[in-house]
RNA sequence: GCUCCUAUAGCAUAGUGGUAGUGUUCCUGGUUGUUACCCAGUGUGGCGUAUGUUCGAAUCAUACUAGGAGCGCCA
């Protein structure tokens, strides 16, 4: 798409150029001799308003043709304008309609429609207000984050996405396979992966962590940022089946260094994304929830707070609030303790850690406890866990000892535990869902509605 | 996987036993400056599907389907 786009208008504001704009008519108001159109080409959330008047020749033939969602080229001049809803306005020498939108079919109409009412329309649903600015907001949290690594000599790696290791314990996962499903091949009662495409047993990737701390143990820094899987029949507001992850691994690192790249990191991103798209963020503020703004603010602006597992269980005990799920030492905390722990202890993110080893990852650090390990997860309002990290066992016969204590083969992570073995390092890493962020900054209810096109258990429509 | 809620015209909703209203969109007419434009008017559904209870069912019951919320699992 060539010429000039319709942010750059406001924002330039060429008074008296002939210009030209592409985009779609949002809505039309008609008298008797001219009418006044709004157009908008994604480029921004404000719409261009455009007059046009019975002096142009096809004016009768293109009027009917002017419908909510009808493609549109139209020349004119810019001119300021003397309504109070816009500075300035377009007033068209030309105007071609380029694609008819059937008013009587088009279902999406100027009017204000329920999210599932558009979940059910995915192909449509970006023109409007919510969905172009979910999706500018969704493009500049994507630039900023290389941004913020690339300026930290971060290096970006890609992890496979199909992978064999599917003892990764990260959740359940979705198998990969060319075998005919009508006819498995079988020996010895068992299915015959070696008939199968890699020849083992293949699945799509639910973590790059393992193949980033490969990369971390030879280049430094490094992150990733793609697509991840998990095939968990999870049915919540912030659960997809495919979500996108960003997975920093950071050699000579702790577990503290890697907090304070976690909260550094979320603060950058809050940060650039109020500076970089205010108008989006101002309707968010309007429409979707009127705290989004302040809140991030305030989260940008305080320290987050740091407090140990065993400190947590002690604030929940000290609140004689009656929980659903009890609360002692060695429970995993349940939504309902994190939820109280940001919205009513601290009123702010909050980063946990040193759990018990029995509810952490394998591959997590050991502390001299023996009881717990350095595993951190930023938790914050209305979301919960936002960020799960540690930092990583570096000891490969601690290693091996806690694959073995969690029913876990070492033969099948025999590369991994040669990091340990050759040059080993301390390092750490952490793992942020992309959705869960994007829900976190504008305030939107359902993960479903900040991904183009969710999957979701039995929800796979576009 | 568990619990709860919902299902009425294109969309959003009212209607708790006697054969359906309202808003909005669309459409028609009017309006030289509107901006969720305004004013007037026309049209649209038989109430998710199935079975049952009843003289009679959007309205009660059961099942199924779809959607939503919460929980668990996690990011």
């Amino acid at each position: 798409m060539k010429g000039l786009l319709i942010k750059d208008i406001f924002q330039k504001k060429p008074l008296n150029n002939e210009i030209t704009i592409k985009g779609w008519i949002r809505t039309k108001r008609e008298s008797k001799n001219f009418c006044f159109t709004e157009v908008n080409d994604g480029s921004c959330m404000k719409n261009l308003q455009v007059i046009i008047d019975d002096n142009l020749d096809n004016y009768n033939d293109i009027i009917p043709l002017i419908t909510t969602g009808a493609s549109i080229e139209i020349s004119g001049n810019i001119v300021e304008s003397p309504g109070q809803k816009q500075s300035i306005e377009l007033h068209a020498t030309k105007v071609k309609v380029i694609g008819t939108a059937p008013a009587d079919d088009y279902v999406l109409q100027k009017k204000r429609h329920t999210f599932e009412y558009l979940r059910t329309i995915a192909h449509l649903r970006p023109r409007t207000n919510t969905f172009g600015a979910i999706a500018r907001v969704r493009n500049a949290m994507s630039y900023a984050i290389h941004k913020f690594f690339q300026e930290r000599n971060f290096i970006y790696v890609q992890t496979p996405i199909i992978t064999s290791s599917d003892c990764e314990g990260a959740g359940e996962m979705f198998q990969v396979t060319t075998l005919p499903m009508e006819n498995i091949p079988i020996n010895d009662k068992k299915i015959d992966y070696s008939k199968d495409f890699f020849s083992k047993k293949a699945s799509l990737t639910v973590s790059g962590q393992l193949e980033g701390e490969t990369y971390a143990c030879a280049l430094g820094n490094i992150y990733t940022f793609g697509p991840t899987f998990r095939a968990e029949h999870s049915n919540t507001t912030r659960h997809l089946a495919e979500f996108w992850m960003i997975e920093p691994e950071m050699a000579f690192c702790d577990i503290n260094e890697n907090m304070d790249t976690a909260e550094e990191f979320l603060k950058y991103i809050l940060t650039y994304v109020l500076e970089n798209c205010p108008e989006d963020m101002d309707f968010f503020n309007t429409r979707i929830d009127n705290t989004i703004i302040n809140n991030l603010q305030n989260i940008i602006k305080d320290k987050f707070i740091r407090i140990k597992y065993t400190e947590a269980i002690e604030e929940l005990t000290k609140s004689k609030v009656d929980f659903e799920f009890p609360v002692k030492w060695g429970i995993d905390l349940q939504s309902e303790h994190e939820k109280f722990l940001t919205e009513n202890v601290y009123k702010k993110p909050v980063i946990i850690t040193d759990y018990p080893k029995e509810i952490k990852a394998f591959y997590m650090k050991m502390n001299d406890d023996n009881k717990t390990v350095r595993a951190m997860d930023v938790l914050v309002p209305r979301l919960g866990e936002i960020i799960g990290g540690s930092e990583r066992e570096d000891n490969e016969k601690k290693l091996i000892n806690r694959i073995k204590e969690m029913n876990l083969n070492p033969d099948d992570y025999w590369w991994y535990l040669e990091l340990r073995k050759f040059g080993s390092i301390p390092h750490s890493g952490f793992g942020l869902g992309f959705e869960r962020l994007i829900q976190f900054i504008t305030g939107m209810q359902n993960i479903r509605d900040v991904i183009p096109f969710p999957r979701a258990f039995k929800s796979i429509d576009f």
